[in-house]
DNA sequence: TTTGCTGTCCTAGAACTGTAGGACAGTGGG
DNA sequence: CCCACTGTCCTACAGTTCTAGGACAGCAAA
């Protein structure tokens, strides 16, 4: 898990740390089970308070990706998504909704956008595949 | 244009406009050069101060979805995006990756997530040239 | 010009958010 | 048990954000 930060980028640190796991989970970076870093080495190693880490991590079990077990550490979560079907869709829906419409806005066309997002899931796809396998 | 807003939301209104707004662009519900509410009665009509309402504006006028003719009021812009073609393609890839990453944690599958995505281009393709020749 | 509309700038206050430090609780090895 | 580690709760404060009201500038019809 390489994590980094950039104070001056305006977003807040701790939101930066949530995309960057959900991102690196999604590319198979950090995969299920895997502990992530402890809040307070961590922490000092990006100078930041604990709770920044810890608000990160709240959020992240909040959203489901991750888990804690007490006295233990926070780990990728092996079946992720405990909301139910109909949420699911509905948090999905919104996400795709937001990618059409700004696709319309910037002037890019129906071919475009499904060659992008097919780009994008190929991607994905093999970074996770190359992480189960080597690395 | 039917807006409405939602005080308990917990989303700024001013956001919750340019949502609403962006989306009923998209959507072909407002169409090019057709002129927005006007500031004050739209105001008065939601039950917030004038300068919410100019806020939304400016923000969407920063995104190039609408122009300010001075003294005449808002239009929704007829040729959108203001951006370079490569800022374009970041902004776009950006929130394609939010929905596939997204997609990954709710365990929903690449076919049919491609499913969602194509229902969602003709739900607004189809919207939006229902506007063009009927209504 | 006057009137009435359009959006805009400036300022201010209330509310919220992000970050931080102290004290606490659960777990496991010595 | 005791110590070192894990994350958590509580409180606090600085900074930002959101909303609001007064005064101002551009346009157009009477």
């Amino acid at each position: 898990m390489i994590l980094q930060i950039d104070f001056k980028a305006g977003k807040p640190v701790y939101l930066q740390l949530v995309d960057q796991i959900r991102y690196a989970a999604a590319a198979g970076r950090l995969r299920p089970g895997e502990p992530l870093p402890s809040i307070r080495p961590l922490a000092e190693e990006l100078r930041v308070n604990r709770n920044t880490i810890a608000k990160a991590y709240a959020e992240l079990e909040s959203q489901g990706v991750i888990e804690t077990l007490p006295g233990k550490g926070c780990f990728l979560k092996v079946n992720s998504s405990p909301f139910t079907k109909p949420v699911r869709d509905k948090l999905l829906l919104t996400e795709i909704d937001e990618a059409v419409v700004m696709a319309h806005h910037l002037q890019i066309g129906r071919d475009k956008f499904l060659a992008l997002v097919q780009e994008r899931l190929d991607y994905f796809e093999r970074k996770s595949t190359q992480h189960d396998s080597a690395e």
